[in-house]
DNA sequence: GATGAATGAGTCTTCATTCAT
DNA sequence: TATGAATGAAGACTCATTCAT
């Protein structure tokens, strides 16, 4: 069990000389077609090894899928962590920071093929499932319900609901990330929106909803 | 199984509402566990009848697959194209309108399973993919696209992009949706958001960002 | 069991009633495809009645298959031991009749077919292949070999030995009748060879070795 | 299973030699019970390899079938080719060593067993029974061919019609090989005929025909 | 460590057989 | 009698897993 965290007992890392190409093989794979319809012998294929070599570093189709999850989200999780800092910054720039960082580190990274897979394979897995809300999704709302807080405190931000707002305010974000790795890449282009785009929208989007006027909650014109 | 007629249990004609059943059954253990994890022994067992039933219905697990999705979503489809009519209503009852009757139509009932489980197939079954795109994404959203166009048109609302508008605000729904199918039955209850009250919020969100001050586009206080 | 053939206890016949539309469509799917992969269901479609009623008057797919030989060889075999009787004719006659009849009453009929059958299945069904063999071959040799006899003893033949004469001299025409119902069908038509021509050369060819002379066994010029 | 080595009887690598001793076993069972009726496990048990090793050479049942046609075939068709030539012997001989050679090494060797299985089968495979005939038939047809052209041409034989001649005098041949294959196991030994017996009666009974005087075509006495 | 041939439990699929209608 | 929906045992085929080399 690392020291890093304390609280999984069974997601502890293990040999750190464990070829990463067999976890990026497997990663690509079960995210493109799900754990049950990825073999081994194609993951194996993907990064040039023999399918029973596979064995020599994971004990089983299921622990290689763990630790798939787990090594991909852990380092990411951990960096993310050393990052979340506060400043004195207004709260506006560090929510719109926070997008876009959340964009840049998780969006548009090897993780969202992770939430993909996990949001598909919840049924099967589901303490892996659990792992990734407890590691994931819990802490990254803890960091964005900090800067609403704030923001709401210092009277910069009119007052929100916090749980529902981390919720709505995450899920075009992570819906998008989700999108990338699934109908995306099957439907028209002319269909799709750039992510740039879709950030900036959606952060202006947030943004008027945080401006004290905003929280009389009358659309326009009524 | 289903205890409608006393008649003997093992053996029992009913040509005309088995594939009903066996679809449903189907349904279910599809978005639970995925394509491939699905035996179709557990669909036959589930719907009462023997594996070998189900192949007087349908040709293979994937035709039964795609008959899931077919079966399940035109109904859907067809019943919302009926309802989608203009009216002199103000564009922004509309909307809201537009977005409680998603959530009631599509967002709490089975399609939900079927977007979940096409995200989750997209690679392994593009044609179905690009299938639910067509037949639902893309009308739906032009059903949305042509309330925004409304809406501007007659100055309700401030012009925006209608096309990043449409993926903005459908995606908090959509996700909501997906969840519910996923990871939502695995996690802590107090961590969720109850579908009303998110709702709601989404609404209010949108609208915020309709008011013609809200097209300044400036975060509030900045 | 009838009155016409006390050997075979088992190969009785049962109910006249029994339709002629399901033994021949199962005689010829048989001898199309075999018995393990003609299909019940095709039988019962070729003869125009449903799966089930196959079973009204065949215990089971085995017995369908003995009663098709059955039922096909036993009216042939009766007609035809009714047919050969002595006359005063030259044995080089009635030999030369007994042939071309053989062809006209089993080489160019359905018991052609059943031939290749049991020569296919008989490692499945030894004792169909049995019951052909008593029932068939053997009397029918037994007529071949009284025409030898009469024809040696008469002094018009050349002796010989008459248990290898009747194989070899059966051969052509059993093979010619067989191949009618496998490789026939596929071959480029230029290299068969027709019926009557075959059946005349044959003939010629038995005849030439029956000549007193030929019993010197020297081919030509040696 | 096959005691050649003395390692462990469960596992063993033999990469090697497995397909032939597949093929072996399969070609065994396919005369024997034909295609459809051959268990593919029993092939493996046969081998003594487990089921799936099976398809680590074979990509289906299919394939495995038209592999034991192909690779009994081949090998014993290009022998035969390598064999085939002219010499300054009477045609007499030549043919008559034909006949011998031709019993030798296809009649009495497992191609017997191939050619019953492409009879039974040729309904169900035509493409097989299409290469059988352009790859052993008709190779072989012209070989007799081109003697009884020579043996004409030399005037050593009476003129006759070749293709009829070649199908006439294969005939006995073929079917007493195929006949190894089929009946002659069950039937009962008394009713049959050696080979060697039946190879001479035969040539001789070809040999008569070619006579000159045999051209006259009367049978004795008429 | 690495390999890949071998294994066999598990799936999909077929089809002879049954039986309520 | 006739039907055809339902059954389930059996067979082709897959693939995670093992292990001799």
């Amino acid at each position: 069990m690392t020291a890093t965290s304390p609280r999984a007992a069974r997601w502890e890392r293990r040999k750190e000389s464990r070829p990463a190409e067999l976890l990026a093989a497997a990663l690509e794979l079960f995210v493109e077609r799900g754990y049950a319809a990825t073999r081994l012998d194609e993951v194996a294929g993907r990064a040039g090894v023999s399918k029973g070599t596979l064995y020599l570093y994971f004990e089983s189709k299921e622990e290689l899928f763990k630790a798939v999850v787990r090594e991909t989200i852990v380092p990411l999780i951990d960096a993310y962590r050393r990052d979340v800092e506060g400043s004195g910054e207004p709260s506006a720039v560090l929510l719109e920071r926070f997008f876009r960082d959340w964009w840049g580190r998780f969006g548009a990274t090897r993780l969202a093929g992770i939430a993909k897979l996990i949001i598909a394979e919840a049924g099967n897995f589901p303490e892996v499932a659990r792992f990734f809300h407890h590691e994931v999704i819990e802490p990254n709302g803890a960091v964005l319900a900090a800067i609403i807080e704030r923001g709401v405190a210092r009277g910069e931000f009119a007052p929100v609901d916090v749980r529902t707002a981390v919720h709505l305010w995450m899920a075009p974000l992570v819906l998008k990330a989700i999108w990338a790795h699934s109908l995306d890449s099957l439907c028209p282009a002319e269909s799709r929106v750039e992510p740039e785009e879709f950030l900036v929208a959606h952060t202006r989007l947030v943004m008027a909803s945080l401006r004290h006027d905003a929280a009389a909650q009358r659309p326009a014109r009524c």
